[in-house]
RNA sequence: GGGCGUGUAGUUCAGUGGUAGAACGCUACGUUGACAUCGUAGAGGUCAUAAGUUCAAUUCUUAUCACGCCCA
């Protein structure tokens, strides 16, 4: 009979599109009451499918399905986010192509466009989702920017602004010159670059003297407001309070004393520029300090600046401000150095520092309870150690600048009146009613703020927001706080920690009870996966080559906790194979006809094999079950593999063959059922880490006819251990040792396996001589054996081998070696003895048997006495050949 | 500078206070009626280094070295 390869692409797109269109995903009441819910990480819309995606996305697919199988209301509530700052660019550039500039059209009209886009590519990511086979709810799909979601941000604002947790504030803030915008801290990388310091001379008013500074940024002079040095620094003791040159910007500025200034670093005396430096402003404060901004928002020199240099860039303003220096011979020299330069995440530009008017969420305030949500345990870290990162950036925390200079966004509820007083409410009407308020009688005018709020401000209210939040819905009150939240570590502080914020304080109840915390997937070297070192692996391009599954399976089973995935092609080959292997094994059961038709009854199983891998399932399922609970999916899956390839698959359905051979009627008919029995348990068992292939195959073996339900739907395992087969878990073992042994003394006398060879027991009373005369067909046909002999025959073609520390004789129809094996046999008897000789001097030792468990000891002993025995048989064994 | 983490077989990684495990790779043999995307057998480790605690340390503690990440 020829059977058809399994064909994934064909399969999987077939079982997604019916498990959507049956509402698989979707929550299922059921008598439990017991729930377990998931948000997604909801992907930006300008997105498509990495690796981390899909790391990040199987391990939440598994604990739903799981959670789905043990009977709990379970919904994984899925969207997307709007991207302000990546999707405004995408549109932009797109615009241009098509001979549009954004700033030739109206506000409305771009978002109109961003819209348009949206509806077109912005689902792409989540369709890529369900190719990865991810079993949300998709009929429940939100995005940040839907009217609910947007009703949910405006009403947040408002009221974080009427409790002054919200605030307006001129403060120096991280620009982007290129996106013309402000940022917040977090969206700042400090990048390790190759820089030059400056020493540049300014020298002292009414004096031959100067002073020395250093500085990496020279440009910002024509913003000096002062030169800093350390009081206790005795260079400069006496200058304190002197008048000094800012030379080619002809100012004069006063030396100051200042902490801030490092006598170390440099030449001791700093420049003091507020309106360009984070530390600068701090000096600035508190010395009173002018601030003199002299940029324009696209970094080019403004009217502040000195005249030759007006509207220069800020790079080129530095090139032409040294070329000055040193031709005025101001400039010391040029040192090369490293240091940090900060770069806006989205950009790639350096950050300028900018003093402007923006919009801040008090994060300390807000802080406070999630601190302690977390460190009472109400919201638990995987693994643990990210707590401390989390603890240690919230006491550290800044307020979070929340507005954006762009257009695409949720647009600030505030209106300001001619007079420039701030109406924050949920719409303009509202507004006015407080501006009538304000202004008395008076006329006035509103217009609304332009600036629209940090993208981020919108996903920190994602796990309620997405539930129906402000309404009460029963969603919400179902699935609010959410069981577990599955992220990346490189979003705890951008995502995790202001969701912890915003659902303590708009909740009152943590977001979720749990955080897994995985790391990042990298290439098989350990390096990142970028575009520019051409190392990325596209998931898709994995998927259409080997399957969703055995992506999903590798990825899963390398998830281990506090490790980055090193991801390579390798592996998923060995996965896909795995499946393969589990296809195989099912063409073995149709060949033979093995269908499962109606429930088991487990009372009525006689077959010592069937009784062995029902035990050993047991074990297997306890292990995978325990193992997702906690979170430990690799060690889950590497259960699961060893079960069916390396018992269902090696030992068990070799030891089918002869009874399905045989001619007894009964047993033929419980191996049949019981083997397609254990192979539906095993899909179940598999399906969270390969659902497609699972879903497929149940539905090939027609196992919903016997549970009812499709697999996705069906009931996870949960068989009880049965005494009674216990026994024959033991048995079978043995006879797979005695098999072995057959099979390796084969291999070393460099005797074909193939050949057949005679048995004889030399112990009458060892357990190996009756359990081989209970299970004769298997033993023959499995290990290869001719005749189970009744008396020993002394041939030189026979040889004495020990298993299970019983000797047994094995007698071959063809020449043998035996010098060989009586060299390796020596070599056995030589490590027992080492082994013998370590157990006795460590049994000597009063210490050791006073103070260890008993438990050891009696190990220790028994042992020995095995040993022993072992040692003596082997001798006789080693002497026989002489 | 502060914090976190990692170092176990050729590779990628589990694991444990009491005789070191898996997968992949490698070697030899093999087409036995599920499977060569396979089978059988096998080789391969001073558990980074040093000291300490302990009857016993790969495991716990400390130090050192190497590597990685985060923050300043």
């Amino acid at each position: 009979m020829e059977f058809k390869k399994y064909n994934h692409i064909k399969e999987e797109k077939k079982i997604s599109d019916f498990w959507i269109k049956k509402g698989l995903f979707k929550p299922k009441k059921n008598n439990s009451n017991k729930k377990f819910s998931i948000v997604i990480p909801p992907p930006n819309i300008t997105g498509r499918l990495h690796m981390g995606h899909a790391l990040n996305n199987s391990l939440q697919d598994v604990l739903v399905r799981f959670n789905r199988m043990k009977g709990l209301e379970t919904l994984w509530q899925p969207g997307t986010d709007h991207a302000g700052i990546a999707t405004q660019a995408v549109v932009e550039n797109k615009l241009l192509k098509e001979g549009v500039k954004k700033n030739d059209l109206s506000r409305e009209k771009f978002i109109e466009n961003v819209w348009k886009w949206k509806e077109e590519s912005g689902s792409i990511i989540l369709d890529q989702l369900k190719k990865l086979g991810c079993s949300c709810d998709w009929s429940r799909t939100r995005f940040t920017m839907d009217e609910d979601l947007s009703r949910a941000v405006i009403k947040v604002f408002v009221d974080l602004y009427n409790n002054k947790l919200i605030y307006k504030d001129k403060k120096l803030v991280n620009w982007d010159t290129k996106l013309q915008t402000a940022i917040s801290d977090l969206e700042v990388v400090q990048k390790d670059v190759q820089s030059q310091l400056y020493y540049i001379d300014y020298p002292i008013e009414n004096s031959d003297q100067k002073i020395t500074i250093a500085t990496t940024r020279p440009e910002t002079m024509m913003g000096d407001s002062a030169v800093a040095v350390n009081p206790n620094d005795k260079r400069y003791f006496n200058l304190i309070g002197k008048n000094v040159l800012i030379p080619i910007v002809d100012r004069t500025i006063k030396i100051i004393s200042d902490r801030y200034a490092d006598p170390e670093q440099g030449s001791g005396a700093v420049k003091i520029t507020p309106a360009h430096d984070f530390n600068d402003y701090e000096v600035g404060k508190r010395n009173k300090l002018k601030i003199i901004n002299i940029f324009e928002k696209n970094g080019k020199i403004n009217q502040f600046g000195v005249k030759e240099f007006h509207g220069l860039d800020r790079f080129e303003a530095r090139k032409l401000l040294i070329k000055r220096l040193k031709e005025k011979g101001y400039l010391v020299k040029i040192e090369n150095i490293k240091n940090k330069v900060p770069y806006g995440d989205r950009s790639n530009t350096i950050i300028e520092p900018l003093l402007t008017e923006q919009w801040f969420v008090d994060a300390k305030k807000l802080s406070k309870k999630p601190v302690k949500i977390v460190k009472e345990g109400k919201t638990t870290f995987f693994p643990n150690n990210w707590s401390k990162t989390f603890f240690q950036w919230m006491s550290e925390i800044e307020p979070w600048c929340i507005s954006r200079q762009i257009w695409w966004g949720h647009r600030i509820p505030a209106w300001y009146d001619e007079n420039g007083n701030i109406f924050v409410a949920e719409n303009k009407k509202d507004a006015a009613v407080l501006a009538k308020k304000k202004n008395k009688n008076k006329k006035f005018k509103l217009t609304q703020e332009t600036d629209v709020l940090d993208t981020w401000f919108s996903s920190a209210l994602w796990p309620f927001a997405t539930l129906g939040w402000p309404k009460k819905t029963k969603e919400l009150d179902k699935f609010y706080p959410t069981s577990v939240l599955v992220t990346g570590f490189d979003i705890i502080f951008f995502w995790v920690a202001r969701m912890l914020m915003m659902g303590n304080y708009f909740k009152k109840n943590t977001p979720f009870h749990k955080v897994y915390v995985h790391a990042l997937v990298r290439d098989e070297k350990g390096q990142k996966m970028s575009k520019s070192k051409g190392n990325v692996i596209d998931p898709l391009d994995l998927i259409n080559e080997y399957g969703a599954d055995s992506l999903r399976f590798t990825l899963i089973s390398m998830a281990s906790p506090g490790r980055d995935v090193k991801l390579s092609k390798d592996r998923v080959t060995g996965n896909r194979n795995f499946i393969t292997k589990i296809w195989s094994a099912n063409n073995f059961l149709k060949i033979n006809n093995c269908k499962y038709d109606k429930k088991i009854n487990l009372n009525s199983i006689k077959l010592p094999v069937n009784h062995w891998i029902y035990s050993e399932f047991i074990q297997t399922q306890n292990l995978v079950t325990k193992n997702i609970e906690i979170f430990r999916f690799d060690e889950a899956a590497k259960y699961a593999y060893q079960f069916v390839w390396h018992y269902y698959c090696d030992w068990y359905l070799e030891f089918l063959k002869p009874i399905l051979n045989s001619k007894n009627k009964g047993e033929i008919k419980e191996a049949k059922t019981f083997s397609s029995f254990m192979m539906a348990n095993i899909l179940k068992i598999l399906h969270p880490f390969i659902p497609f292939f699972t879903e497929n195959l149940w539905s090939l073996n027609s196992y919903k006819n016997i549970y009812n339900n499709f697999l996705i739907s069906s009931s996870w395992p949960v068989f009880k251990k049965i005494s009674r087969f216990s026994k024959n878990q033991n048995n079978i073992n043995y006879l797979i040792e005695l098999i072995s042994s057959i099979r390796s003394t084969k291999a070393e006398l460099k005797i074909t396996p193939k050949l057949y060879c005679d048995v004889f027991f030399n112990e009458k009373s060892g357990k190996l001589n009756k359990l081989v005369n209970e299970n004769m067909n298997l033993i023959k046909q499995v290990g290869r054996v001719n005749n189970v002999l009744k008396s020993k025959i002394k041939d030189k073609n026979s040889l004495d081998i020990l298993v299970c520390n019983e000797k047994l004789s094995l007698n071959f129809n063809e020449d043998i070696n035996l010098t060989s094996q009586k060299e390796r046999i020596l070599q056995k008897i030589d490590s027992i003895n080492k082994q013998i000789v370590g157990l006795n001097n460590k049994l000597k030792n009063k210490a050791y048997v006073t103070n260890a468990p008993k438990e050891i000891v009696k190990n220790d002993k028994n042992l020995v006495k095995e040993l022993t025995i072992e040692d003596k048989k082997l001798r006789s064994i080693v002497s026989s050949i002489n």
